[in-house]
DNA sequence: CCGGATGTTCACCT
DNA sequence: GAGGTGAACATCCG
C-alpha cells in the first residue's frame, strides 16, 4: 500500500511518541535491517535515546533522535505501522489484515508507547542513518524547477515518474493517475514534454496527492474503479489500455493521454 | 496451479 | 554510461 499518501499517516501516527524515550528495539529478522550491522549495534545506538522528530521524505519515514541519528523505515507494498494497537490503515490489498506476530518485522518500545512495522511480505526494511541524497524532491511539495533535470531523460515519463531518484514519493497508483489527470501518456519520452506540460504534468501530480490524502489513500483516484475492473476510461469512455511501462501495469486512455 | 499485486534491488543484456 | 528485463524477496487472492 505505502505510496506517499499512506506513509505519511503512519508519520502522523508515530508522532505521538515524540519526546518519549526509547526502551527497546526488537527485530526478529536482521534481513530486515538494511545497511545496519546487526540487531545489537542498532540497539547500542537507539536504546535510552529520545525521540525528538519523526519527518518523511518520499516513502521513507525518519525518527529522529536526540543523539544524533535517525532511523529511516521503508514500508514495501504491504507494510503497516501499529502505535499501541491504533493502525492508520488497517485493509491492505495484498496482506491480510490481521494482526498476528508472524508479521511484526519491527518494533521499537518507549516511555510512551510502542510502534510496530507489519509486513507480511518482507519488502520493507530499518536502514540507520539513510542517505536521503539519493532520493528526489518529495512529490507533496514538488516544484517544476525541482523536476525539470529528471525530465531531461529519453526514459518514459512513467518510468521517470517512478524514480525516486527524480521524484520522492509516487507509486504506481498515483503515477498512473496523475499522467490520467494531466492527459499525458506514460510511454512518452520525458524529454519529449514541453514547458507548458511540465508544468501542468507537475501541478497535477501536487493536488493528487493532495487531493487522495483527503480522500484517504493512493486508491481513491478517479481512475481506480476502471483500473479494477480494466474498464473505460470515466472521462471519454473508450477503452482503457494496459501496458508495462517502467516494469509496472499500467492503465491509462489512449485517446485523452498524449 | 498460475499469475499478479500501492516496492526495491541486483544481475545480466543491448 | 544509459536503459531495459527478469528474478528475487514472501504472502495473499482471484
Amino acid at each position: 500500500m505505502p505510496e506517499l499518501i499512506e506513509v505519511e499517516s503512519y508519520r502522523t501516527a508515530a508522532a505521538r511518541l515524540v519526546g518519549s524515550r526509547i526502551t527497546r528495539v526488537e527485530c526478529a529478522d536482521d534481513r530486515y535491517l538494511r545497511h545496519t550491522v546487526d540487531l545489537l549495534a542498532l540497539r547500542s545506538v537507539l536504546e535510552g535515546a529520545r525521540l525528538t522528530d519523526v519527518g518523511r521524505h518520499g516513502k521513507v519515514m525518519l525518527l529522529g533522535t536526540d543523539r544524533g541519528h535517525v532511523l529511516g523505515v521503508r514500508f514495501g507494498m504491504t507494510g503497516r505501522l501499529s502505535v499501541d494497537g491504533y493502525e492508520p490503515i488497517t485493509e491492505l490489498r495484498y496482506g491480510p489484515s490481521g494482526t498476528g506476530d508472524g508479521v511484526r518485522r519491527f518494533g521499537i518500545g518507549t516511555t510512551a508507547g510502542a510502534a510496530w512495522v507489519l509486513d507480511p511480505r518482507r519488502l520493507g526494511s530499518v536502514e540507520l542513518d539513510p542517505d536521503l541524497t539519493v532520493l528526489g524532491p518529495d512529490a507533496a511539495s514538488l516544484r517544476v524547477d525541482d523536476l525539470r533535470p529528471a525530465l531531461r531523460s529519453s526514459r518514459a515519463l512513467k518510468a521517470v515518474l517512478l524514480d525516486q531518484q527524480s521524484v520522492a514519493g509516487l507509486g504506481n497508483l498515483l503515477v498512473d493517475e496523475s499522467l490520467w489527470r494531466a492527459g499525458l501518456a506514460p510511454g512518452r519520452p520525458a524529454e519529449s514534454l514541453g514547458a507548458a506540460e511540465q508544468v501542468r504534468l507537475v501541478r497535477t501530480v501536487v493536488r493528487t496527492v493532495a487531493q487522495l490524502t483527503r480522500r484517504g489513500g493512493s486508491h481513491t483516484g478517479d481512475l481506480q474503479e476502471a483500473r479494477d475492473a480494466r474498464g473505460a476510461c470515466p472521462r471519454c469512455g473508450a477503452a482503457l489500455a494496459v501496458d508495462r511501462i517502467g516494469g509496472r501495469t499500467t492503465i491509462w486512455c489512449p485517446g485523452d493521454q498524449r
